[in-house]
RNA sequence: GGGAGCAUAGCUCAGCUGGUUAGAGCACAUGCCUUACAAGCAUGGGGUCACAGGUUCGAGCCCUGUUGUUCCCACCA
């Protein structure tokens, strides 16, 4: 017997995951280096948010990067996954205020430079929090090349970037229409915009025409910023109003008087066919503004307050202004009808209060030219999504692109490498600090206060983390790197501007391959948030049920690209199968007593139809992972492993560990620990601590499962007739564990077994696992029927007719109704599959594999229906 | 307005380039403490693959349309 430890009855992940992974670092496996002797694969990671705590979304994240790493790394490549932490401008500047507002101060308080240094602290003490949960997720990243995306590298990166576009003129500076967030005091990109549908209003309001002639009315969601009309729209074609155009209606309120222009815009027969137009807070009218040399006034303030533009209603909140602005109206006779109206409000995507849009000077990046390369790289198939259909989704983003706002009126991010001249005005973009304006010779030169969008640095995340500016060997080997794998939330964000900055900087694409993966949503497949309390903390998962159970259940159940519900019941469910894998290799430790798994010279029928599944196994399972399919192949591991391996190939080898022949039980347990440790190494991807805990416990070469040679597939090792044979043999256990369950004959009662075959040896040799697995208490083959088979239960498959003697369980009425159901159902299989071959245009079209299978499915059902047949008889 | 996804067992979902009698987990029913595992074993019930056409020797899968549903983009006041 063993000298081995007697392991414990269940897995437990506690006692083992902290320790491997520490076993893992100490052996620095997770590190890569160039090395030209290898081919090299490249994930770098989506820097969570340095505010982050690990969720959900993360941890499915860290699931499909870590299994594509760990199977690539295994197959032999130089596997690198870099890990870092994004800063996250407006999200970690909110967090620090909010801590400052507890001791009752700003950031103005403070003051730039010692709110810097506020950030940092902050980010010096919850830095390492996430990478601490990533750890438990079993992520095989290489710490020791970890960035951040406000490191002197990366910052430096950036610099090099702005410096670079502004120089080819694709940075510019201009007063433009953008979206403004009140409560972050900060523009915001499109892309940082959410519209959510909200109920509101739409107000009519009469505009007096100037002469006195009559008047014009005007339909709006947003009465609060008409002070800032400074002209009304109507459709040049519009035959009921085409005759005002050039005249002057008077602004209510504010008794200004204002133009009536004609633009196309203006659509005929919506609303009322006018609009007001308030060309510093909104798009279309800031477009028509310009058209028709309207005045541009605001009239609301960054924090959401109303200016002295405002009139009467100078220092409220633009919400108290619409209550008041609306009374007034209303009192002075201007409000003419209020309608229910949905629409859509824009919303800041961080703290999700109404965006404002409003005129405002910033810096944005000209995409028109960079779209171009961004594109044709992915309609080339240079860059391939999987699925694929997500490039559409990135085409038409990228087809339709506006010019990207890149300035934050936030102090945490990388400050724009802008000076300027306090005397003379002069604007220097520059690497270095400007401390003399070059034009006139100040030395009253200030930088530019604001910072860059976040996105900016993610944008080039891709070759910055690889050393980029300088030419590293690192940048060298690794970039393209080899797959971008994110969820479809960030394909605007992100995807696509790494794909341009990559294209643009480094001429190359960031990445060959797109995976995107879905949502993690609750089990009532609402998204989890914060808000609605019901996110669930992968950390509370892996302490239930282990961090390989929950990497599986991510893993696992869910097509590419489409969202998945998280059940704990699918946690419980997986971490049942980390049990069984625990208790199969348990089982095998209690029987081991050699040292290597070298495959005998003599395989049993049994260890042929077990190699031969196992060998396809490899093949497809390898398959699979090239494919991106995980989910296919974690499938196939979980049912070879319970059902082929566990309650199959673990019983029949029962016989032989149990039975005095030395060489048989040897021969098993040698096929038993290949596949084992084989099934292992497949499944180590997947679930990393407890295929390394097994590993390590089994005869094994190597310091570690996680840098041990991937199994392949062995040509020698598959054998069709014997695998065949060996389902004959189950078949016939099949059917009689059946009748048996059926005529509820409880195990401990066994039975004589009497089989009629063509294949009498086949059955002969059967006989300890019919014993074992059919609880046959003797076992009789000939190639006839006994003679009192009218006495006997009988069931059937198509290489066997088996009688067992339990007649008085048995009604045989109901016996001869049973198996003449069984004999309908197979002649009807008989003749559908006789129908297909006499089809001519089946048998000349269809593949000759096709054809041919038909055949011997034909031949199969013949046999069965014969066997039934001559059962049925023998009942008469 | 534009684009995309989804609709398969009671529930949640797989089903890869069309090819055996459509699968899994959970739930359900029956019988089992069979010396790896009751977090287990054995057996079973349960599906006109949303609907209607079409292509094909063959359709859950491809095409067209319909219905329901979800999401993304655009943002008509």
């Amino acid at each position: 017997m063993s000298n081995r430890k007697e392991l414990p009855k269940a897995y437990d992940p506690k006692a083992s995951e902290d320790r491997i992974y520490q076993f893992w670092l100490d052996g620095g496996f997770f590190h890569a280096e160039v090395n030209k002797e290898k081919k090299p694969f490249s994930i770098v990671m989506p820097p969570p948010n340095v505010t982050g705590q690990l969720h959900m979304g993360h941890a499915m994240d860290s699931t499909l990067q870590d299994t594509l790493t760990r199977f690539k790394r295994m197959q032999g490549y130089e596997a690198l996954w870099l890990p870092g932490v994004d800063h996250a401008g407006i999200a970690t500047q909110i967090k620090v205020e909010e801590e400052l507002r507890k001791e009752g101060l700003t950031r103005y308080d403070l003051g730039r430079e010692e709110f810097l240094k506020r950030v940092w602290a902050w980010k010096e003490k919850y830095g390492d929090r996430i990478v601490e949960q990533q750890k438990k997720m079993g992520d095989s990243c290489d710490w020791s090349r970890s960035r951040f995306t406000m490191d002197e590298g990366c910052s430096k990166a950036v610099k090099e970037v702005f410096i670079d576009l502004y120089q080819k003129g694709y940075i510019y500076k201009g007063s433009r229409i953008i979206n403004w967030c009140p409560h972050c005091t900060t523009a915001l990109s499109d892309a940082e915009v959410e519209y959510v549908e909200k109920p509101g209003n739409l107000w009519y309001i009469r505009y007096p025409l100037a002469d006195g002639s009559g008047d014009l009315v005007v339909a709006t969601t947003r009465p609060e910023t008409m002070m800032g009309d400074t002209g009304v729209a109507v459709n040049p074609e519009d035959e009921k109003f085409k005759h005002l155009i050039g005249k002057t209606c008077i602004l209510p309120i504010m008794n200004r008087e204002i133009p009536i222009v004609g633009d196309e815009y203006c659509e005929i027969g919506f609303g009322t066919g006018a609009v007001k137009m308030t060309p510093a807070h909104d798009p279309n009218d800031f477009e028509v503004g310009l058209r028709h040399n309207l005045d541009i006034i605001r009239v609301i303030n960054d924090d959401g307050t109303i200016n002295e533009n405002g009139g009467p209603y100078n220092g409220m909140d633009r919400y108290e202004c619409r209550k008041a602005i609306v009374r007034d109206l209303e009192e002075q006779g201007y409000l003419v009808k209020v309608e229910d109206y949905k629409h859509n409000v824009g919303t800041c995507y961080r703290c999700h209060n109404d965006v404002e849009p409003l005129i405002s000077a910033q810096w944005f990046v000209k995409m028109a030219p960079l779209a171009k390369e961004a594109l044709r790289v992915v309609y080339d198939g240079e860059i391939r999504f999987v699925p694929e259909r997500f490039a559409k989704t990135y085409t038409n983003w990228m087809e339709n692109v506006h010019d990207w706002c890149i300035s934050r009126q936030l102090w945490w991010g990388h400050q724009i490498p802008a000076f300027y001249c306090d005397d003379c005005g002069e604007m220097t973009v520059s690497k270095d600090k400007v401390t003399v304006c070059p034009k006139c010779g100040s030395v009253h030169v200030h930088q530019d206060e604001d910072v860059l969008d976040t996105w900016f640095s993610s944008a080039l995340w891709p070759f910055s983390t690889l050393g980029w500016p300088e030419k590293t060997p690192e940048l060298d080997y690794f970039y393209p790197t080899s797959v971008m794998v994110t969820g479809y939330d960030i394909i605007f964000f992100w995807v696509a501007r790494m794909i341009f900055s990559g294209m643009e900087q480094m001429k190359q694409i960031p990445f060959k391959d797109v995976f995107i993966h879905g949502l993690v949503r609750d089990d009532k497949g609402r998204k989890m948030s914060k808000s609605l309390g019901n996110g669930i903390d992968p950390l509370e998962v892996i302490d239930k049920y282990g961090a390989d159970a929950l990497r599986f259940t991510l893993a696992t159940g869910v097509a590419p690209g489409n969202d998945t519900r998280f059940y704990y019941e699918r946690a419980e469910a997986n971490r049942n199968f980390c049990n069984k894998i625990w208790n199969a290799s348990r089982f095998l430790m209690m029987n081991l007593d050699i040292d290597d798994f070298t495959l005998p010279e003599t395989l049993d029928l049994e260890d042929k139809w077990i190699l031969t599944k196992y060998n396809t196994l490899v093949r497809e399972v390898t398959e699979n992972l090239d494919r991106y399919e995980l989910g296919i192949a974690a499938d196939k591991l979980y049912s070879f492993i319970w059902d082929n391996f566990c309650d199959w190939y673990i019983e029949l080898c029962k016989t032989r560990l149990t039975g005095d022949d030395r060489e048989a039980s040897v021969r098993a347990q040698k096929v038993l620990g290949h596949i084992l440790s084989g099934t292992m190494q497949l499944l180590h991807p997947f679930m990393p601590f407890i295929t390394e805990e097994i590993w390590q416990a089994l005869p094994h070469e190597g310091p570690s499962i996680m840098v041990s040679k991937w199994p392949q597939a062995d040509e020698r090792m598959f054998f069709p007739k014997e695998e065949a044979e060996m389902e004959e043999i189950m078949a016939a256990i099949r059917v009689v564990r059946n009748r048996r369950s059926e005529m509820n004959v409880p195990p401990s009662k066994k039975a004589a077994l009497i089989i009629a075959t063509e294949k009498p040896d086949l059955f002969a040799d059967a006989e300890p696992f019919l014993k074992r697995l059919a609880w046959a208490s003797s076992v009789t083959v000939s190639e006839e029927a006994p003679a009192d088979a009218n006495k006997m239960v009988s069931c059937v498959t198509q290489t066997a007719r088996i009688y067992m003697p339990l007649a008085d369980l048995v009604d045989f009425d109901k016996e001869r109704e049973r198996l003449q159901k069984e004999l309908d159902n197979a002649l009807n299989m008989v003749k559908r599959t006789e129908g297909k071959l006499q089809n001519e245009s089946f048998v000349s079209r269809a593949p000759e594999a096709v054809v041919n299978a038909e055949k011997e499915k034909l031949e199969k059902y013949k046999e069965l229906a014969a066997k039934l047949q001559q059962s049925l008889n023998a009942l008469q």
